[in-house]
DNA sequence: CTACCTGAGTTGTACTCTGCAACAACCAGG
DNA sequence: CCTGGTTGTTGCAGAGTACAACTCAGGTAG
């Protein structure tokens, strides 16, 4: 069946992106591991959230993400802010420098995948686009198949 | 302009699977990390190779394959067999056992691919695939971008 | 043949990322 | 108040990785 096919090759290329994504990222930002990263693009993105919710979103322990989150507060890059409604919990944020050092970092990412996608029609792009946000939007949650 | 909007969302999505892929093979097959599984896997895609062309392909440094390699040679997941016309060359192959756990690994993660992607049609399951293949083939190599 | 350079692979070292377990602090329901 | 669940931190251990220094084998120049 094609669609068996399919599947196949899009778990092998998946896994032969994930498997050099890591090299890629050491390259392209030093200063910034593909963990900081997707972080402090989470971050932004949210405007503000907490560890816990960044520990679910990509599959990490929370204290994997505590320590992430400390090393990040000592570069100065977020900023912890007490929840007055609860507690236990600090809100994370950026702030100006790790959003300077994102958006950097950002424009490194999208200018080598800007090369690499050059010569594809634009329609092809966006249909790829598509697929991958599809893919990764699982209902109800994160737990698996990434 | 929209071509850039998408090549944005690649990156950002593509950067999202990379992330959470490491726990995910963790959950799928606690046997066999990511990076032996996809060596194992070119292993058995080029018949036998050497650990050289396995750092080229991943982007790893040749200690983190020698390292690996011995610790697959350990597991008796695969073998090494002397190079008869370069005697510093060492050819790596699947053992039986390393082709049985590749298969039943691999067969996991489709599995887990198949349940993500049930709902799609064939073509764009097709198309998908066509998009990723082409994505990763970079003319030149794997030194950058993914 | 000797000398030198290059390529394959190993080993020492150090660092990062990660998870699990134990813990403290806090919240919510009886 | 006590119990149980949640948020986050810390101690610990292990895997993955890179870099540098090394050995061994091939190739090339003299």
């Amino acid at each position: 069946m094609r669609a068996d096919r399919a599947v196949e090759t899009i778990q092998r290329e998946m896994t032969t992106f994930a498997r050099r994504a890591r090299a890629s990222a050491g390259r392209l930002h030093p200063e910034l591991s593909l963990v900081s990263y997707t972080l402090l693009g989470h971050l932004e993105e949210q405007e503000g959230c907490r560890a816990t919710d960044l520990a679910a979103h990509y599959a990490l322990d929370k204290s994997t993400v505590s320590r992430q989150v400390a090393a990040l507060e000592r570069a100065d890059l977020i900023e912890r802010r007490p929840d007055p409604e609860d507690h236990r919990v600090q809100v994370l944020h950026l702030t100006a420098a790790g959003r300077r050092i994102l958006a950097q970092v950002t424009e490194n990412r999208q200018a080598a995948f800007r090369e690499r996608l050059a010569d594809w029609p634009e329609e092809d792009l966006t249909r790829f686009a598509a697929y991958l946000e599809r893919y990764n939007t699982w209902p109800g949650g994160t737990e698996d198949g990434g």
